[in-house]
DNA sequence: AGTTTTTAATCAATCGTTTGCTCAAAATCT
DNA sequence: AGATTTTGAGCAAACGATTGATTAAAAACT
């Protein structure tokens, strides 16, 4: 039962008058006569008219939409990020369009694809660990959709960002460790990606440096993020003659497995060994023995500053001078718990 | 530096030939001759031409969004949804465009003001607290937008809904918790809203007359969800003379608010009180004293089956025959931990 | 050679709205 | 009264792509 909308046309057909008469009663044009106006108003009214916006997205060039790139919407960090992103689109009058890259880098060019043929204002995009150039994102520049990075941001010098610097707390974790008296603290980190920033383990050097402390190699391990992954990462960890007796984790996940492993294997935390980790994530503050430190990243906020910046980008499209990359650079809170 | 998208509109021009041709070119049309065909092909591909989404989407009045509405993203138990949401719109080439109503009526209206505007083909909806009415989903039926409810569904009649029954796990609940021992079960409540559909109680109490234990009042309580609602709610019922010896929560959240302020009154979690709750989140399998058992109400699930019954909403829209109402319900599981 | 069929391409309308330009009628001026 | 300004409205193009109807040219018939 395909009812036909009522279009401006149609009020037209119906007041006997040209829609350009129309259209312009309805945007308050002073042109059109008081008595024309409320007439066109009151059908309007009647009829429910709404304008249809494709139609003025498509001629506007315009969609008020932005798209959003991240790797999935299943970890707190990211749904987090995106409420912020939403709250802040909305607030402005934008939509999100969201995409899921589940770390896939042939997902991630699909899904940049088709926010290209929905014809998006811009994308916030925080990139698939398999992400290793950016080219499906310099296509954007040609149709002139400003992208900014957020959180996994990559390493480049030609882009806008907003991301959360680890540096210093990653060096405040090693310092909070040692003045509880740990002198071998371990590491479990990421995969390591050619694209993406990593400050943690810098940080981590720089706090051991500073603490003069030996760097030793076989106390940063690698863990795929994935539960059996952390488990091999600690045991790898634990199987060392020389034991950590504290561990900084890669984010909050890996040390909630890594505790479990190591409850599961008779070791008591935070006393045999003892997790810092980063993300501070809200369910950590539920458990009996959660990581004694986590460095906040301010997902939400970094989510909105993105936004923010990018809606900037958006309407200064149109002006002349082109925008200086900008980079916002948060800063990370090592929180003690 | 507005560059300029190339058009069909160009491609005819520097070809000296009509934008019919080239498009029916780019489309493989038999009526066009292979060698015009191929020179509109090769420039088509120099230029990156791309088609112009919006300009189609205006004429076919479909744009392959589908509008999703739900309270927040923070809670995991939505991010598994629209995990699920977004996954199977994906790959049947629509994208998703996201609104949190912050359980606001005022913030859902106007989201679905906003999804109108948008002409989204499709609307997810899983309603806000304060929603005591459908009115502002009645709307969409004048301009043809199928609503499929999941979840958080309006217990009225002429819908398409789906979601998850919780009769018979909360029967199985109090039935885990007698063959335990119990007989004096709390329950923890959800606010009460006239829209939402609640099958939890009244299994509940099923399960205490199947079990032929005395219905008690006093025994439930309500929390609007917040932890200090949650922690007034346990209070009351540990100040009964007759404490329960087990609480089931409304949900997991709810659960460990209640597990939390227990332990800080230095209740012995499954010892003096247990607890079995809702949702079954991922994060409880990281607690040294999780619920003994969670309802599994597979959010992820739901959100693809709400989004496949949705798309043949939309795909069927055309057609003459007005579909009936459809209602989905899948079981949810009691898990034990 | 004359007629019919096939091939290859163009024309023009359409989707709904906006907007610069034009123009007639009414109101104001000298 | 005649000239000029103001007011209120219409015309038509434009946005980019699709598509039914049409037509010219070429090919294949008798």
């Amino acid at each position: 039962m395909e009812k036909k909308l009522p279009t401006i046309k149609e009020i037209a057909r119906r007041l006997g008058i040209s829609v350009s008469t129309v259209s312009r009663a309805l945007h308050d044009h002073p042109s059109i006569g008081l008595r024309t106006k409320m007439q066109v108003k009151k059908l309007a009214e009647e009829l429910h008219y709404v304008p249809n916006q494709t139609a003025i997205f498509f001629k506007q060039r315009k969609t008020f939409t932005i798209g959003v790139v991240l790797p999935n919407l299943r970890e707190e960090y990211f749904s987090l990020a995106i409420s912020g992103i939403e709250e802040t689109a909305f607030n402005n009058n934008y939509i999100a369009l969201i995409g899921q890259s589940h770390e896939e880098l042939d997902r991630e060019k699909k899904i940049i694809e088709t926010m290209k043929k929905h014809r998006v204002d811009g994308l916030l995009v925080s990139v698939s660990k398999e992400t290793n150039s950016l080219e499906h994102f310099e296509e954007l520049k040609q149709f002139n959709i400003p992208v900014v990075y957020f959180d996994r941001v990559p390493d480049a010098p030609d882009i806008h960002s907003v991301w959360c610097s680890l540096y210093h707390s990653s060096m405040a974790a090693v310092d909070f460790l040692v003045k509880k008296g740990h002198k071998r603290i371990g590491y479990i980190q990421g995969p390591s990606t050619l694209t993406i920033k990593n400050e943690r383990l810098l940080g981590y050097y720089e706090g051991l440096r500073k603490n003069k402390l030996q760097i030793d190699d076989s106390m940063v391990v690698s863990s795929d993020l994935s539960t059996p992954g952390t488990i091999k990462a600690l045991d790898k960890l634990l199987s060392l003659k020389n034991k950590p007796t504290a561990v900084i984790a890669f984010n909050d996940y890996v040390a909630l497995d890594a505790i479990q492993h190591a409850r599961s294997k008779k070791i008591k935390i935070n006393k045999d060994i003892c997790f810092v980790s980063y993300a501070n994530l809200p369910i950590t503050h539920y458990l009996e023995t959660p990581p004694l430190a986590s460095v906040e990243q301010f997902p939400y906020e970094q989510g909105v500053r993105a936004t923010e910046l990018l809606l900037k980008l958006i309407e200064s499209k149109s002006e002349e001078d082109s925008i200086p990359y900008e980079n916002i650079v948060l800063k990370s809170e090592l929180i003690v718990h």
